[in-house]
RNA sequence: GCCGGGGUGGCGGAAUGGUAGACGCGGCGGUCUCAAACACCGUUGAGCUCAAACUCAUGUGGGUUCGAGUCCCACCCCCGGCACCA
């Protein structure tokens, strides 16, 4: 268990921490302390605008980026700065090669959270959320992120919302953003609609309140036209698998056949004529489309089921027998009645209801019965199917329940039909597509893709039908019935028609008020406030505003290009800037917004290359995932008569409650840091104790960035450790320092001095490609190797000029390449030891030599039948012949070879012999 | 169920098909100290009761190869996402 952390957060004394006293000698410091320079250097950083971003023609770019954070109430944790700080070391670094880097921070204002939060606090948003971007702001500048302040905002500023309502015209002119009247999801909580992509499992994402079905006009963008741009872009981005695979899965494509299945029964067709002439349907014709991925198997279409909100159910409602009538109203209420959790619940039995209806199998040419089932669902596809009880799983559960005819179509080989009755006995299904189609026609025999191709020429020669591409994916809901949010720039006449506010009258501004909690009603609380809602529209007639606001995810969709010209009060951003600095280079943030954030980003920046406002099709060239950082948290065992929830191993209990409960009764579990669990380590509490250069060093070395971390205090110590080496060497060594080493660099030739030097260059190659690669943790590792190396060679040579010069190279390269990593301690070594003027930041690169990071000397490794028997060393570059000489010599390796007959040598130069022998 | 990522010492983790376990944490032994802490030095996969030598070791079982943590096939387990999507 990790005590250490315990005892610190209960307040006991520790081992090693806070501001320490010791070694006062300012001028040569022989360990890291922090204390003693950290804050001295954000002051001078600070005063003198380091990280102000150069715009110089004659340089490459690079724009790193991170997800635009809303600040929290409760401040920055340690977890947060795992996000903040590799973006960081790669844009000090770009920065150091010589490149321009924009790196940029701002805030995500505006939206629930926000919004919840101030009304928890009784407080107005605005001036809190300026609060709490402030306490992010000197978070992040206490743990020496390099950001260019000047170019920060808040989503909620007028003069950035003002544009966030300009792009809305440009969607609204283009019918990309529109206003329906739908279904939708509404959180009870909340008091307001929720897009698709918030609603999980069908929970709000926010608050987990189980969301609810209303019918209220609501504006979308129609994300849907840009379907298929944003799968097949999705190829060339260099982004996690994962987070490509989920969009992917999200947008859905599928492809099938979509046709018109004729329906016949009372009242309908088919020789029965008592048609109601006052009905929407004098319907001798009634029909519906079903969509299928499965057309091969629609010789096995035994019944089809129609979702219980399907529009033609109404139609049949006219015209059925009234005891089906009243069966299939009694089934439509029961499933309106079911949330959508319960309606997903897992190994749900299939529930349905006969409609009295026959539809008109195309294939077959006969009748099958027309079911409700709430197994369908309206909103993907036609809402119908054609269902295939031998093909389909979920069909086939069904038809089984309902004594439906189960006829099997498809089978792994055409004389392999007993396999698949046998699976038939088992309660299955045949769904491979690895197989042939039986029972099938004139079809039968053919394999899957075959019959599919041309069943779907088929259909369409039939003229009831065409081969369509569906997707899962919705357009995007964006209106919210709450205060906090960019005022949508719609004003509607007196006869409801709508009108774009015009540029020249933007920002509609969001009213300064009292009083905006949510309402029950559905309704915006804006729409309380007469002095917003009372307009006149372009034509200067009484008008009245829309009164929904965006959702926050309009705000974030297009920031990256805001932080491109951020001072811009003409146009959102000019295109030349946004030309120059786009795309992002380099995108860091958390996993949570594969679908969200991310997708309406890629969304918006397509809009805006189809508008020429951009001249990039995607916003984001590389993404990068970090892992989240965890803590050992307290639970304990659960006491008699309590029960834990799924997935829980223990209840959670704060510090203060695990010193009182008795040892046996205690679970540590590693969590993941959070407020609610009390398990937060703040960056304060770290840089206090620590350092931020320690903490920065602990949470790039510890893990790969993309793992998760665990909290440790052993950790951290460990990376005070090795700064106080880099110290170390620096101050052991101060004697021997030749600030003029460049001039005679080259002309050494001194062979320890140049072992120096090898290991300065790996060094450098090392860390600039660990760095590129977001390898944090061996980037560190080598800057240890090369702590481990120096100081080994400096105990065995003798001091020399020539060594000094090496040596020197050595000492200034280290500083350098520690920059990023740690830059306080790097800017102090480098004026207060090296006596360099400036900042590490404004200083080149070094560049490394492959040359000289070559070995001289190698270690061969000798293998008999690919088993290593043995080592040797010689000199790089050898040859083949004298390689499997010295290898033959070898004791151990004679000894292998004793008595068998050699048949052959495997020589791979400066690695390794392998010897066949039998 | 489907998709994605994983499984390597006591722990976090390294390893372009070529000496598995870099680097660190922890442990053990030592130096310093009155003592401790800090720091430094040495040692640390397992087995064979020292060592050498040898054997075994990267989730399991097969395969390709002179040689496999790495490539191929099958399976097991863990994490993340989606999930009645027709």
């Amino acid at each position: 268990m990790n005590c250490a952390h315990f005892d610190r957060l209960l307040g006991y004394p520790i081992p090693y921490g806070g501001n320490p006293g010791w070694g006062t000698n300012k001028s040569m410091p022989e360990r890291y302390e922090p204390a003693t320079f950290e804050p001295k250097w954000r002051q001078k950083w600070k005063e003198v605008d380091l990280f102000r971003t150069r715009e110089d023609a004659s340089r490459p770019k690079f724009y790193g980026l991170d997800f635009f954070p809303y600040p929290s109430g409760a401040g920055l944790s340690v977890g947060h700065c795992k996000n903040y700080v590799p973006t960081d070391v790669i844009c000090r670094m770009k920065y150091m090669q010589g490149y321009n880097v924009l790196h940029p921070m701002g805030f995500d204002a505006f939206g629930l959270p926000a919004e919840n939060e101030a009304i928890k606090r009784k407080r107005h948003p605005w001036p809190m959320i300026q609060e709490y971007g402030e306490t992010y702001h000197r978070q992040m500048d206490l743990i020496g992120i390099s950001y260019d302040w000047s170019r920060s905002f808040f989503s909620s500023e007028p003069s950035y919302y003002r544009w966030t309502q300009w792009l809305f015209k440009k969607l609204y002119e283009k019918d990309l953003a529109f206003r329906a009247n739908a279904e939708v999801n509404w959180c009870p909580k909340d008091k307001t609609a929720l897009a698709n992509e918030e609603v999980v499992g069908g929970l709000c994402e926010r608050c987990g309140t189980p969301v609810e079905k209303r019918a209220i006009p609501q504006w979308f963008f129609r994300i849907t036209s840009y379907a298929q741009r944003l799968l097949d872009d999705l190829d060339d981005l260099n982004w996690p698998e994962g987070i490509k695979a989920m969009q992917r899965n999200w947008i859905g494509r599928s492809e099938g056949v979509e046709f018109e299945m004729r329906i016949s029964g009372p009242g309908l067709g088919n020789g029965d004529h008592r048609v109601d002439l006052d009905s929407d349907s004098h319907a001798p014709n009634l029909t519906f489309r079903v969509f299928t991925t499965r057309i091969d198997t629609i010789f096995g279409m035994t019944f089809c089921v129609l979702a219980p909100e399907h529009p033609v159910v109404k139609t049949l409602l006219k015209h059925a027998p009234s005891d089906s009538a009243q069966a299939m109203e009694a089934y439509r209420a029961q499933a309106a009645a079911l949330s959508d959790i319960s309606r997903q619940a897992e190994g749900r039995e299939k529930t349905g209801v006969f409609t009295g209806y026959h539809a008109i199998n195309p294939a077959t040419g006969k009748p099958v019965p027309i079911y409700l089932a709430d197994y369908v669902l309206m909103g993907y596809g036609t809402g119908a199917i054609m269902a295939v009880p031998g093909g389909d799983q979920r069909d086939f559960d069904f038809a089984t329940r309902y004594g439906i005819e189960i006829i099997p179509v498809g089978a792994p080989a055409i004389d392999r039909v007993e396999e698949v009755e046998a699976l038939k006995a088992q309660g299955k299904a045949f769904e491979s597509k690895d197989g042939v189609l039986i029972n099938s026609g004139e079809y039968t025999g053919k394999s899957v893709s075959e019959a599919q191709q041309q069943l779907g020429e088929w259909i369409e020669a039939l003229g009831i039908g065409e081969r369509k591409v569906n997707y899962k994916l919705r357009d995007w809901l964006i209106s919210r019935q709450r205060y906090w949010g960019c005022p949508i720039p719609v004003t509607y006449d007196k006869d409801g028609h709508q009108d774009p506010v015009p540029d020249d009258l933007l920002p509609v501004m969001l009213p300064d008020v009292e009083n905006y909690e949510p309402t029950e009603d559905g309704r915006s609380p804006l729409a309380a406030i007469p002095d917003f809602v009372n307009t006149t529209g372009p034509d200067g007639t009484l008008a009245r505003r829309e009164t929904d606001t965006m959702g926050g995810f309009a705000c974030s969709s297009w920031y990256f290009l805001r932080f491109c010209d951020p001072h811009n009060e003409e146009s959102a951003w000019d295109k030349a800037r946004a030309d120059y600095w786009m795309p992002v280079d380099c995108y860091v943030g958390g996993a949570e917004h594969a679908v969200m954030h991310l997708l309406y980003a890629r969304f918006w920046t397509k809009v805006f290359y189809d508008l020429g406002l951009v001249s990039v099709k995607e916003p984001f060239a590389r993404l990068e995932n970090q892992g989240q950082v965890l803590a050992m948290t307290p639970y304990r065992k659960p006491r008699e008569g309590e029960t834990l929830d799924v997935g829980d191993e223990g209840i959670l209990i704060s510090f203060a409650e695990a010193k009182e409960i008795p040892e046996e009764d205690l679970l540590w579990r590693w969590a993941r840091m959070s407020k609610s669990k009390g398990n937060v380590v703040t960056p304060e509490e770290a840089v206090d104790q620590y350092g931020a250069d320690a903490l920065r060093v602990y949470e790039l070395f510890v893990a790969p960035f993309d793992a998760e971390v665990q909290w440790s205090n052993e950790g951290m110590q460990g990376a005070t450790r090795f700064l106080s080496r880099v110290f170390k060497l620096v101050s052991d060594n101060q004697a021997r320092w030749k600030p003029g080493w460049k001039h005679s660099i080259e002309s050494v030739s001194d062979p320890d001095a140049l072992k120096i030097r090898r290991c300065t260059h790996q060094l450098i190659l090392k860390v600039t490609q660990d760095v590129e690669k977001f390898a944090f943790n061996t980037a560190i590792s080598s800057m240890m190797i090369f702590l481990n190396s120096v100081t080994d060679l400096l105990k065995s040579t003798d001091g020399s000029g020539e060594l000094d010069i090496a040596l020197s190279e050595a000492l200034e390269t280290v500083v350098l390449v520690l920059s990023p990593f740690a830059p306080f301690s790097a800017d102090e070594i480098w004026t207060e030891m090296l006596g360099r003027t400036g900042f590490t930041y404004q200083s080149e690169w070094p560049q490394g030599d492959p040359e000289l990071a070559k070995e001289d000397s190698v270690t061969i490794a000798v293998q008999v039948n690919g088993k290593l028997r043995g080592t040797f060393e010689t000199s790089a570059g050898s040859t083949q012949s004298d390689l499997e000489a010295s290898a033959k010599e070898l004791g151990g390796v004679q000894a292998q070879l004793d008595g068998k007959t050699i048949r052959k040598v495997i020589v791979i130069p400066d690695k390794l012999v392998n010897i066949v022998a039998n």
